[in-house]
RNA sequence: GGAGACGUCGCAUAGUCCGGUCGAGUGCACCACCCUGCUAAGGUGGAGAACCCUCACGGGUUCCGAGGGUUCAAAUCCCUCCGUCUCCGCCA
């Protein structure tokens, strides 16, 4: 949810980052028009209520003998108050339903448009090249007994697989050093829950726009996430956080879901998109003044990541209209994927401001000169620093001519093997 | 799954039976000032959140786990939900 104080004094700016978006400017000035339909109605209520309260305080010190006829005016009283109380409530539940629809104000700099228009911010390491036809992840991970995607399809239905052997030392090796490099980085680590109530899936946003990517449990009511950010946005909700030690940075280690609904047909084939897989996720809740050197923070660490991990990649901003309703801001980190001859997305982080807090109530106290300030709502941020489909490019981009794959050396001795070998 | 107890302003608690003077007392912690050479102790005062009105001073409304209901009036009575704890049963 936006700052309804910036919708007041600068609507201007909230049309323009919707414009920006490609999204309607127009709710905006609806926006406006409810908000005073919605305070001309808390008044009228508050001021009845005020009347209503003093006149209750008269009933209860009136002697007895005055009693009835007095709780005979108050009854009148309460059937006006009930009405005012009914149409404020209506008001403000229209006022938060519009603004709701306006997505997070966009930071300056970000690429206006739709999808394709993200500006390149940097590509990073020399693409690979092959004196010989290189295989797919897939192809090679069946010849190293590391992925089984048939067998997951079996079990589980398209799209599931297996990880099987050295595939699965594999992910672990790569989670295991996006985890320590958290730890070094003062991240606290979390096993976060995968399951979670409704209420802290629509907190999060999640149940907006992402709806029917989302796994739902009917005969519990319960969500299964597609991150732990869900998780980890939740774990503070409702809470006024302490940040004069700094930010609170988090490392979440989940399983993920997606349902994958609208994406039929695309990426069929091995384990780019697929409906289970595991994610280190970092997520910060920081004063919002320092929320873009989080950012760059975030943004570093991922690229030291691929960096190390022997990856080509690039780093794009990417365009409004292409970010998700939280956030103001998104570098994507794309590898090239040697057999798609083209960069595809590894990772993402993204600044969501106050957006995501506010909606989610969780706030801090600034430290102003001469005590503390009023709560504000804290920024955050999360990004990925690892995810099982960083395989694909790990598998594809180290492979030799016999099939074999050479091990990124920040991976050998958490894998305890330096080079992957062809099943005989 | 069955039975029961509980959820109050940072923490701990009082208040709930018998509805009104309880938006709420007390202790600890906290902040400011005073006092004592320092420390400890002591004194005085302050201090929750959200929203509305106001240039401001200030005023008002809401919030006692959440949501409904009864009532002129609810922390207090009723219902639903969430959570915590205890006992019994069951099971990885």
């Amino acid at each position: 949810m936006i700052d309804t104080q910036l919708l007041r004094d600068d609507p201007e700016q909230v049309r323009e980052s919707q414009r920006h978006r490609g999204e309607s400017a127009e709710v905006v000035d609806a926006a406006l028009r409810a908000d005073a339909v919605r305070r001309a109605a808390i008044t009228s209520f508050e001021t009845l209520r005020a009347e209503q309260n003093a006149f209750g305080r008269r009933v209860a010190t009136a002697p007895k003998e005055d009693k009835p006829a007095l709780v005979a005016r108050a009854q009148e009283l309460a059937g006006r108050v009930k009405a005012a109380q009914a149409e404020a409530s209506a008001a403000a539940d229209e006022f938060e339903r519009i603004v709701g629809t306006i997505e997070n104000i966009v930071l300056p700099g970000v690429p206006a448009g739709g999808e394709d228009a993200f500006t390149t911010l940097r590509e990073v390491g020399e693409l690979p090249s092959f004196p010989f036809e290189p295989l797919d992840h897939l192809a090679l991970g069946e010849r190293l007994g590391a992925i089984d995607m048939e067998r997951g399809a079996k079990v589980a239905g398209s799209r599931f697989y297996f990880l099987t052997g050295v595939g699965a030392r594999l992910e672990l090796a790569l989670m295991n050093l996006a985890l320590q490099r958290a730890v070094e980085a003062g991240l606290t680590p979390m096993i976060t829950p995968t399951l979670v109530r409704p209420e802290i899936m629509a907190g999060t946003g999640f149940l907006g726009q992402h709806a029917d990517e989302i796994y739902h449990l009917d005969g519990d009511d319960l969500y299964l996430t597609g991150t732990s950010e869900v998780a980890l946005a939740g774990y503070h909700q409702g809470e006024i956080l302490d940040l004069a030690r700094g930010p609170l940075r988090y490392a979440g280690w989940s399983t993920c879901y997606r349902r994958e609904a609208g994406s039929g047909g695309r990426d069929t084939r091995g384990i780019i998109r697929v409906h289970q897989f595991h994610k280190l996720e970092m997520f910060s809740f920081v004063d919002p003044a320092d929320a873009v050197a989080e950012h760059e923070r975030m943004l570093a660490m991922q690229e030291r990541m691929l960096n190390d991990l022997g990856l080509a990649y690039r780093v794009i901003d990417t365009a409004a209209g292409d970010l998700g309703s939280s956030a103001a801001r998104k570098f994507d980190l794309e590898a090239w994927v040697p057999t798609q001859g083209r960069y595809r997305e590894l990772t993402s982080t993204s600044n969501c401001t106050t957006y995501q807090a506010r909606r989610l109530r969780i706030r801090f106290r600034p430290e102003v000169e001469g005590g503390d300030g009023a709560t504000q709502p804290v920024a955050t941020l999360n990004g990925t620093l690892a995810t099982t489909r960083w395989l694909v490019a790990i598998l594809e981009t180290h492979q030799r001519a016999d099939g074999s794959v050479v091990v990124p050396e920040v991976l050998r001795p958490l894998l305890g093997l330096d080079l992957l070998e062809p099943l005989a």
